[in-house]
This record gives structure tokens, sequence and C-alpha cells, in this order.
DNA sequence: TATTAGTCTATCAAAAAAATATACTATCTT
DNA sequence: AAGATAGTATATTTTTTTGATAGACTAATA
């Protein structure tokens, strides 16, 4: 499962993608529009431009906006920054991987199942964009 | 990612599975060789039995042993039981759905690719069983 | 220089996950 | 029938993660 906030980011995301034109959109707009609470709205957004994806500006006429153009941004840039593995198995994830004690990885049938599930999974959010988010 | 909880019920049901046939097998035993909290295990152990995967027999002699074929049994049935849903957002999940509030699902495009990321997952998991686990 | 709006760090509370404790019941052996 | 074996049943505790909030600070603009 998807820890909230990560939907929240992308809720956020894609509000944020869908006014790429109308330039910076406050935190407040985007936390009334998307029922999101204010300040943990802020920490999301903060790391989501730490990780270069948005950036912002202070004062007067500021706000959020995409750094990058959204249809770079895989979904799994999202997940694995926001919440970490994508896989099933610590034993099986690509970008966190963690060797299972008490099981030999070559031998093991869940270790095997649970990596085909992952590239089933990676297939599909690899090919997905902060761009194909239209809610 | 799957919980320890469920990581333990796999292991201990394949560590049953490899020893069908010689008679029931004491939790001390899987609690040892697959190292796993005694106490924690016995709880994994009477939720399996619960749920009539396995069965067991009290006094010597006694333990636990699988009431069915273990290849008859799914892995997706082990994981729903153990951790819950499978899918990555509850708007998606077929066993544990609940609406989600704040988007349409008609026109939620998270809502779409996760579906797909739910199709693929459990068209693996849907044709793995007990069975298939050799550690 | 006042106002606006994001930044930073810390803390708190609630929930979930992981583990443990204790008393009880059924079965087998002698 | 007694004693040992081994699972049953609940409850509690601890740890970790998740979700949310607080408050002081900094940059930009009018």
């Amino acid at each position: 499962m998807l820890t909230k906030k990560s939907q929240y980011a992308f809720k956020a995301l894609t509000y944020l993608a869908e006014r790429q034109m109308n330039g910076p959109v406050l935190i407040s707009e985007i936390s009334e529009n998307k029922k999101i609470p204010l300040k943990f709205l802020e920490n999301i957004l903060l790391e989501l431009k730490r990780a270069d994806i948005l950036d912002s500006k202070k004062g007067k006429g500021g706000g959020y906006f995409f750094k990058v153009d959204p249809a770079s941004v895989q979904m799994t840039k999202i997940i694995r920054l926001i919440d970490g593995p994508i896989a099933m198995l610590p034993c099986v994830s690509l970008n966190f991987y963690e060797r299972c004690r008490n099981c030999d990885e070559n031998h093991c049938g869940l270790h095997d199942v649970m990596k085909q599930v992952r590239d089933a999974t990676l297939a599909i959010l690899e090919n997905r964009t902060l761009a194909d988010l239209k809610d």
C-alpha cells in the first residue's frame, strides 16, 4: 500500500501539472483544493523541491511550480522518494536492497515470485509519468 | 512490502509443505529452523489453522500439518489473510475496497495505473501456490 | 519596511507491526 | 489416574512507522 504521504504527493503534483501555465501555485491553494493538511503538504513539497522535481518562489506572487517537465518524471521516482521500496521483499528491491537472512536467494521460491511481481510492476510504473495523471 | 508476519508465514508453510509426509511438525522445530520467534509463530500458525489451511494435533506426537493440499492454496490467500490488501491503493483493491474521497475513480489517472499494477501482480500471484515455494 | 509566502527543525500523537507473557486445554504415555 | 507434552487463547508490551502540527526563521516583493 502507498502511504497517505505519497498519495498526497501525487495529488499535489497532478494539481501542479494541470496549472503549469498559470505560474506559481500557493501551498494553501493546493491544500484546500486537494484536502491535504497544510503543514503536512509543506513538508512534502519541500521534499519534492529538494529532489529537484519542483521549484518555488517566496513572497507575493510566489508558490510552487515544476522545475522539470512533468512528462519526464516517472511515477517510480515519486514512490521511491516518498515511500521507499516498490518491491514486496527487501531481497528483491533494486533501490533498497537488503539481503535476507535464513534463506538462499538462489533457491528461494518466494524470492523468485516476488522478483517477477517487481518486474511486472516496474514495467507499468516506469512507463508512466506525472503527465499521465489527470484527475 | 510484505510484513515480517507474512514472510514468517510463508517460511513456515514452506517448511511444512516439505515435511508433509513426516506427520505433524512441532512449532518449536519450525521456530528453530526458520528463526522465527516462537510465540509469534504460534499466533501465525493458529491464524492459518482458523483459515482451514493448516490443522494440528495436541499432545505427544502432535504438531502442525496441512489440512489441504499446498498446491491448492494460492499465495494471494496467505497475503490477504495475514497482511490484507495486495493493491497499492484502497480504491483499487478487490478484497479490501474503500472508495477514495476527493477524486473521481472514473477520471483518476492514479487509479487507472494502480489498477493495472494490481492486475499484473495478481496475474502472477494467483498462478502460484504454496507448492511452488521451495527454499 | 510591512506583508507575503516558503523554509527549517522539532515535536507529538496515533496506529501498526513485532514480540512476549501467562494461564489454559487436549492428548498421549505409563 | 498422573504426569508430561504440545497446542490454544488472550492480553499486554515494546518498537517503529505514519500522519500531523507547532513555531521561529528567511527571502522576495510592493
